[in-house]
DNA sequence: TTTTCATACCTGTATGAACCTGTATGCTAA
DNA sequence: TTAGCATACAGGTTCATACAGGTATGAAAA
């Protein structure tokens, strides 16, 4: 499988397939002529070129003589940290945040790494359809509480991100595991949270992230839009 | 000094390992090449290739035809397993595996990879259980058609396993793609195949590998019961 | 206003040089 | 016999360069 071991050209394919995916662009658009391209990347044409054979092999863009290449991925890609990415698959909606909670509680889900009743910072957000207010994905978070969380109870994340405000406190994720499954409904006090009819199976997500010492960093629990979200990783 | 009875290129292999274990070269970097290190070294070009085989097989370098040789030593890139894997929740559960189809068919599948209509190889198989007679997965393999196919078509899978028939025949996945969704409805065909209720939630993984070139090793489309399986990756 | 055309920019294609690994062969010395 | 050396050639990757032909645009001509 891949190796980190990969030709000039692999590497192009794989950042512009990167920014493609994450929707930074977007279908429809023109790429960089290849000649902006080579300037970019510092590469000749040849080389270029073979990274857009690499694309258009994949069948994400498609090029024509005299105008340049275009992007022929719809597919948008939200939340692309590392492990999987979770997969938008209407580019068309818009989607708000709603943060539903900040707090330090005493651990109330169950999970196998963070033991009941323990001492966390939570916080519990909704992603909601910006026209019909229809919720989404509902994540709760669980961090063991550290002394530094005290002033995001009173100032909120930082520019309204979870991991820009750890980051902040120098915690960074270094490792980390993830599982993914069916729930086959949707208990009645997450419906009314979301605004959906209880009963429907939805994704269900975790994400259990670990510093580079082994502590916790961060426990996750997703929520998903079965119809709307799926996951991708390319390997 | 000390007589450790060590050729030259034992010696080449011992140095360049302890850079890299050190540090001084790093993951993902290029080493120099073969001629730089014939004359860094001062021996001949088929003592450093001597030398630079044992890093191989120790798995610290991968070399690349007309690019390098590269560290790939560093823990993260040596999870060979591609994607994600499959958990089956249930470990008591025995599972038995039966052969729908093996044809060369016209691709019946609407994927956006593989054009409907051309000319594949469809292996569908149903993973069931031994004593209810469930069927727990279904699983729809499409590979495009090659001429040494088919000999698969009248003898069947090497061992009963499609990777070891594809390897057999020189093909070899080298990158891919996963996605994963729930499917809302289990349609009343695949329920008649797996022995189960129409209608209910399964979780669909759709998997696609390709050569190193980018040509289309396989796609596959597999419905699970959401009850026994979740998906799991560590990261 | 419409047509024509020069121009700039785009992709497609081809070339040769430089450098890389893969492989084979014959020779020398311990 | 084996490790090592020297050499040669095949084939992949990248670079630099050149030219052909498609596309878009604005200026000039009808």
């Amino acid at each position: 499988m891949r190796p980190t071991a990969e030709s000039k050209s692999e590497t192009i394919a794989r950042v512009l397939e990167d920014e493609i995916r994450s929707g930074a662009v977007r279908e429809g658009d023109t790429l960089e002529s290849e000649n902006d391209l080579v300037v970019r990347f510092a590469v000749s044409r040849s080389t270029i070129r073979k990274g857009l054979q690499i694309l258009a092999t994949k069948g994400l863009i498609t090029t024509k003589v005299g105008i340049g290449s275009f992007v022929t991925f719809g597919g948008t890609v939200i939340d692309s940290k590392s492990g999987w990415s979770v997969a938008l698959s209407d580019s068309e909606a818009r989607l708000q945040t709603r943060i539903l909670r900040i707090a330090r509680v005493a651990m109330e889900i169950t999970c196998p790494y963070l033991p009941l009743g323990c001492d966390v910072l939570a916080v519990d957000r909704i992603r909601f359809h910006e026209a019909t207010g229809r919720g989404l994905t509902l994540e709760r978070s669980r961090m063991p509480w550290r002394a530094d969380f005290a002033d995001v109870l009173t100032a909120g994340l930082l520019d309204g991100s979870l991991s820009k405000t750890l980051e902040a406190r120098d915690i960074r994720s270094h490792s980390g595991e993830e599982w993914a499954r069916v729930l086959p409904a949707l208990p009645a006090v997450e419906a009314e949270l979301m605004g959906r009819t209880p009963g429907e199976p939805m994704l269900r997500l975790t994400r259990l992230t670990r510093t580079a010492a082994g502590a916790i960093v961060e426990y996750v629990e997703s929520d998903l839009d079965p119809v709307l979200f799926g996951l991708h990783m390319a390997f």
